[in-house]
DNA sequence: CGCAGTTACGGTAGCGCTACCAATTAGGGT
DNA sequence: ACCCTAATTGGTAGCGCTACCGTAACTGCG
């Protein structure tokens, strides 16, 4: 007798644990996941049972029969870039201690496999879904209304969220970061970038607006719009193409030549800014003297460098940590929380902005 | 008639398509798992109900039914470390267009989580680990040898793998590095590390044998080893105490004070090598001239700097990449594979270990 | 032509869990 | 005492899929 069957793997089930506790199957179930649906006494008997064999309970099952499950989807354009790792590691701190699944899909920059990973997603009726960015194609957008579970867009912001949006606003950071560097002095500021998304386009229009209403717009020192689909991630590991320290290289080299007023750079990344910067070493040009340089997102490496360099403080960490927050709220039922949050960004006025020596006097890291 | 049942969402299962093809639910079964055992004319019908449907297999039902599922287990020691982004890109990039699933556990470098971790990811029948280094403890390595499913570490070397091990001698590495430092014509070498694990252990051992070996040991020039668990990985975004482009300056100086003869760096990664240069840069110290300096991983951004930066290539992303597809010929029944693979690194020699001006008149990039 | 061996397909019975409904008990008001 | 509601517990019937076994048709061979 009591051969288990050749299918199982002789792991207890809900079964036997209700039989330990003396309880039916469906009551341990109940105190699995609600236990104040329980009362006090069969509770204990019940987690007692579990601890005892060791318990564990089976998703698939359990995802089998309800019309949920634990997963929670994330969509981010790329992981070549620091950026979304950042936004991973936030939301994997997260979900640290709830016992949600978090299961990445990779877009590629590219709408119609983010269109098909949504579809993908979505039939597995996740918990949620946490996507990167507000620019989802309109079927995308579509499926995402109608998914039945809470979506949280991240790393931008928008008046019209598809569900609930949590990022800052990438116009509003070009703005900034430009008004900061007309303050320090520079009047011949150009826009340096390799590949560009949506989220760069908002920081360029901030920085072309701010241009144009200072009377300092100059086309001539801005390279040249390179959007769509980003050149395929190789396997050899080479990122995208300019979009790296020496491309920035030659892209500096460039407008110098088209323009060789220009006295200050905003890099759409941090790791351009560094390019930047080596080139100007080579070229003897002097850091913040002659030539100013500001970054975006302002990796650790910026408050490094010498002359350190000014950069945006971006929350990708955080983005990823509050998107997941946002989301176990909703899931236990708090349907208040505010639709559009903006978590800011914080302008890194450094070394290599520092035209007129202000910092010396006044060395805050940064301001807000 | 016809009412679905509420505990459906109306999406085709298996028997719809089934019924459509007029087959039974198990042939489609064996259809779509391995379309050899149909023949041709049944298989066709099936394909096109599934089409016509737009029929998804749902995976939970599949796991449940049988054995194994399509969940692969990829443990790291952090995510925090661009190192490990890299491995995590090689893995997602190695399972497109496979149906396996990744899930990621995140060890924080400690022992007890990285054991917990597995156990947990044993329970969901995984069709394969992938584990970062080979230092598992006693407990870890009994389960994962019962695991019954294929299990690969990564990113490390070892004789006595618990299955397939495929990455690269640390102490090779380690080695290289300081024999290019010492054909450079450095001889007060020095190594400097923030926090070590056991992969960075090695490392310095190979520094520390091939100096001796040279006769040019020199402990003080080695900052103090700090092993254990890492300082935890805040939630502010800030990274492991020493082991930043800042920990560096202030540790490079601590080492010029202890023995100012010093010439040369291995550092024991990228981040801090940067820091070393700026360091360098601040204080007048020229380099290579005075100093040399060595990262290691090689990250982008050592190729850019100015000057360029010494450092050792790791196949992080084709470690990854590499463990995927070995799972998959394994999952696929080939069991025929090296148990062992050594994918190599490449100690690329730039501008900062270029004493004698021996890479411009043989300006190759690097070589294996 | 009969028989074993092979191939192609289908039916049945779960996998472990939970939705749904029923049953039982307790408490509260009249 | 009674009815009515709420709280607690259990039984049944799946969720969608596949392991296992059975059946039927086909093959080759003596």
């Amino acid at each position: 007798m009591n051969l288990r069957s050749r299918r199982t793997d002789g792991r207890p089930t809900i079964a036997d644990v209700a039989r330990r506790a003396g309880v039916g199957a469906i009551t341990v179930s109940r105190a699995l996941r609600d236990p104040t649906q329980v009362s006090e006494a069969l509770r204990r008997m019940i987690d007692d049972a579990v601890r005892e064999l060791n318990y564990v309970p089976n998703l698939n099952a359990r995802a089998l029969a309800s019309i949920r499950t634990d997963v929670v989807g994330v969509l981010v354009p790329s992981l070549t870039q620091n950026i979304f790792s950042d936004v991973l590691r936030g939301v994997y701190d997260g979900v640290d201690g709830s016992n949600l699944q978090i299961q990445v899909g990779n877009t590629h920059y590219n709408e119609d496999e983010e269109e098909r990973l949504i579809g993908q997603m979505l039939r597995q009726k996740p918990a949620g879904m946490i996507i990167s960015g507000t620019d989802q194609n309109a079927r995308s957008r579509t499926m995402l209304e109608n998914a039945g579970c809470p979506v949280i867009q991240i790393m931008d912001l928008t008046d019209d969220p598809i569900d609930t949006v949590i990022g800052f606003s990438h116009y509003e950071a070009g703005r900034a970061i430009t008004r900061h560097l007309i303050e320090a002095g520079y009047r011949n500021i150009g826009f340096l970038s390799g590949w560009m998304n949506s989220r760069s386009l908002g920081r360029l229009a901030g920085l072309t607006d701010t241009l144009k209403e200072a009377g300092m717009y100059n086309p001539k020192l801005i390279t040249p719009i390179v959007t769509g689909q980003p050149v395929h991630e190789h396997k050899d590991e080479k990122k995208m193409s300019f979009a790296t320290p020496l491309g920035a290289r030659k892209l500096l080299s460039g407008l110098l030549e088209a323009d060789p007023r220009m006295d200050a750079v905003f890099c759409n990344n941090d790791s351009m800014a560094l390019g930047v910067l080596f080139e100007c070493m080579q070229r003897g040009i002097r850091v913040p003297e002659d030539f100013g340089i500001a970054g975006f997102n302002d990796f650790d490496i910026m408050e490094a460098a010498h002359p350190s360099l000014s950069s945006v403080r971006s929350p990708r960490w955080e983005s990823g940590h509050e998107a997941v927050l946002a989301l176990r709220r909703r899931l236990d039922g708090d349907e208040a929380g505010p639709k559009v949050v903006d978590l800011g960004f914080q302008v890194m006025k450094r070394g290599s902005t520092d035209r007129h020596g202000g910092l010396a006097r006044n060395p805050a890291r940064g301001t807000w």
